[in-house]
DNA sequence: ACCTGAACACCGTTCAAGT
DNA sequence: ACCTGAACACCGTTCAAGT
């Protein structure tokens, strides 16, 4: 579980939601590292509504003291933690880009889905978690941040494409993104079951690629 | 405002949920119509963290004790608000999928495109704090709920197309509901322009023609 | 049948005192 | 440089008393 989590920290976040000291000593980053860990499982047992700090104190084996040493208030913690996911998962999407520069703009497609999905399912349980514990953030930033990341690399990777040129790499990525990750998010909302989740899968991706084939019949015409 | 949400109490919900009772004198159904309009607005207005019961008792003119006799906790108050919401989008989907009956299969899915878009679209700060809202309940019983009696509604619609006859008018509306609803709250996620929004809503018309088209094509090789 | 609001348990947050 | 935990303000929930 914690390979899921790394530890850069990116900085898009609001005043009121920034960690309040970075650990410089070894002893205090196990101290973020575990309340982190903590925050994790009181979440998957307790839910969001069973957050306390005082049992993620409890967990981590800290004081509540301790845990206002680096986070503000309890929505900078849940802020922290879902920062460092969307950190991983960027990474993930931006590995997944660079391998695949210059492929078949197909190809690219389907690396896409079949990483966002993985990603997104590898852990389900903490995926539902952090989803609904994020909705309760003022998230604005940290969500336009990741996107904006993540669209970056996306939109590069489609823009290098061998097999087609496409006139707006930018508002194609726009759509692909969009769709892709609305879907799957919406897949988890409905709690499909495994092989309707696969079958679904397939089927974001042979839209996405009647889509793409859509786009380039349009241009011969 | 009003509008938006209608009072039919459908109920899938928990018993930890569930309404406490039902009014059944005009001056109890106002104080529950009082209740419901005061939490949107301090929803609105300060968020889903600083959605106290005091400031909606206040809000709504009655005191705390009331409240509780139509609500077990402040999870049924959100609850019962979301339980609102959806019962009355579903009726605009039940609607829509009434009037397409036999149409061509395209038409059909962009009116569904169109239904659920305006509905989410027309009034974007309630849906948005609905998002958040119904993100922090245990809210599977809800959704699941949700999307039976749209699911429902839609594939009856879609098996009575016109010009295509589906083999598993079940499998397509799945894909086609899961990817419409993804992408739609995905937009909102992401807080898209205007008009990158409109741009999207037509990509998606057209994704889903696209992906119609071809299911048609497969069946003919 | 419906409403009130003081009272209680518990949670978020602070800060003086410790190593 | 980092940690502790009693103390305080405030919120969710109840219930005896009211109309």
């Amino acid at each position: 579980m914690p390979q899921l989590l790394n530890s850069h920290m990116t900085s898009a976040a609001p005043s009121a939601l920034k960690a309040r000291k970075t650990p410089v000593q070894s002893r205090s980053r196990a101290t973020v590292d575990a309340i982190f860990e903590a925050t994790i499982q009181v979440l998957l047992r307790d839910g969001m509504n069973g957050l306390t700090t005082t049992r993620v104190a409890v967990r981590s084996g800290v004081s509540v003291g301790t845990m206002y040493q680096y986070f503000p208030n309890k929505q900078a913690l849940v802020y922290a933690l879902n920062e460092r996911y969307l950190d991983s998962l960027a990474e993930r999407i931006e590995a997944t880009c660079a391998v695949h520069e210059g492929a078949p703009l197909a190809r690219m497609v389907e690396a896409l889905i079949d990483t966002y999905w993985r990603a997104k399912t590898e852990r389900a349980d903490i995926t539902r978690a952090l989803y609904r514990s994020v909705a309760e953030l003022n998230n604005d930033a940290l969500l336009h941040a990741f996107a904006a990341r993540v669209d970056a690399a996306t939109t590069d990777m489609f823009a290098s494409a061998s097999d087609v040129t496409l006139t707006d790499a930018k508002k194609t990525n726009l759509t692909l993104a969009t769709v892709i990750y609305g879907t799957v998010r919406n897949v988890f909302e409905r709690g499909l079951s495994k092989g309707d989740a696969e079958e679904l899968r397939r089927n974001l991706a042979v839209m996405c690629q009647a889509y793409l084939e859509g786009l380039s019949a349009r241009r011969q015409e």
